[in-house]
DNA sequence: CGGGGAATTGAATACGTTCAAAGGCCGTGG
DNA sequence: CCACGGCCTTTGAACGTATTCAATTCCCCG
């Protein structure tokens, strides 16, 4: 079992090209601000473009009132809770391109916690800005709903990739194919992925221990279905992913 | 272990009391239809209200074009979708006053299954009608937004509820806690609650065998933590679920 | 009253967890 | 440049839990 001298963290560090704009989720509320006469403002006074985030930053925590809500450019965010016992529960991760925070428009509150896992930089629409923006420009409004709908349909995707499964591999199987799915988005490659976060945050997600999750790994790898290098997967075989997932 | 004569399902189907307006996620929607003047033709004309359903029937399936978005006024609906090796995934369920279907409002298709488990009623709102009027009516972007809002909020809490649980014990006492939320929604009881659908349904949707939440109910009505009757569940000591579900 | 499906219980097996130990990666300092 | 230490990850063995398959009981409906 040889490995490579290289450094994985550097290389994924190395990768950091922003997310285009025509792969970001918040491109439909951002788009018309761009074209719009009088709407240049929204984007140059209240929006912050790339902002970057230091690893192991929050966000934002639950429980503080909405601020903004947000979009990945680079990097990874874990959202996640801590129980009244104290032990962290990890609900989901967010990679470029994607949203995040919208969670707490209804509830006026954030309910979560979302931290940077590494270094990342993030697009942000303060909320009560955007709200007067969409009392004035009705396609904002329009705007909004396709993205809050989007998000709606992504969750339920959500729900479907981790609900009612209950082996180990399964659940396994079930987290890559929606890693690479989600990962072709804004990543080239249609087979690779890098994950950022440690595997005790992805056994945690999992329902898992981190020993079986490594057992795991090990496993689809000796079943020639993945090849794992440290924090760099790659799938040989998404067909018999597919079927260890049962989807 | 003694049981009582009567007949549960004749219990659940005689307490037909419709969940009122004011309790319904669509209220948002349909509560500005309601006082406006010229908008009262939307309630009349394009809404269904209280529409029957029957045991077994199907509200939509997996890749039809959306037609409409729904709320369960009685009843229980079923969520899930067929994988390809023709294995049901139980996704989840709504109960009275909860909006289904919204999911499908991004991609322009339903994306599931939804069914009917017992004698069921529906509130329906034809999706392009509603667009029109949303158009026409400011008020009514606005309703949408919070609706969907809501939606997002709700769909992150049942991925709090769901994701990260390890033992049958902890996923059965996230279910049961999330049953008692909702329920006290359109329910009186503050500690019963009736599931109509049936235990093949749940232990799919937790990814369990039907055997062991069989026995996992047994164990903690053994430990007088709730009471089983068929298809009536009572929760004696909240607190205690509350700590086995890790919360 | 009796048949059929759903739900529960029992015993053997398979799987995930726990605890312990070893290996690999990376930053620091000699 | 290499050695050291800490942290994360992987592997091993014993144990506990969920699954499987089988049998029984319960409940609904004709």
């Amino acid at each position: 079992m040889k490995k490579k001298n290289v450094s994985k963290t550097k290389q994924i560090a190395a990768v950091k090209n922003y997310v285009a704009c025509d792969n970001c989720a918040l491109d439909a509320v951002c788009r018309p601000i761009k074209i719009g006469g009088h709407t240049l403002s929204l984007v140059h006074n209240i929006m912050g473009r790339n902002e970057p985030v230091a690893a192991g930053e929050y966000l934002y925590c639950k429980g503080e009132p909405i601020r903004a809500i947000y979009a990945v450019t680079s990097g990874t965010i874990k959202i996640a809770q801590k129980t009244d016992t104290g032990r962290e529960q990890v609900l989901g991760f967010r990679f470029p391109g994607e949203l995040f925070g919208e969670e707490a428009i209804f509830p006026k509150e954030y309910t979560v916690n979302a931290q940077a896992i590494d270094e990342a930089s993030v697009c942000r629409i303060p909320i009560l800005e955007l709200e007067d923006c969409a009392e004035n420009i009705p396609s904002i409004q329009q705007d909004l709903i396709e993205l809050i709908s989007r998000q709606c349909f992504l969750m339920q995707q959500q729900m479907a990739a981790y609900v009612a499964r209950n082996s180990a591999e399964e659940r396994l199987a079930a987290f890559l194919i929606n890693m690479l799915e989600r990962n072709a988005f804004h990543s080239g490659s249609q087979s690779e992925i890098s994950l950022a976060m440690s595997r005790d945050d992805i056994a945690n997600f999992l329902g898992l221990r981190r020993e079986t999750l490594s057992r795991s790994l090990s496993k689809l790898q000796k079943l020639q279905v993945i090849r794992v290098d440290g924090k760099v997967l790659e799938i040989l075989d998404s067909k018999a992913l597919r079927l260890l997932a049962h989807f």
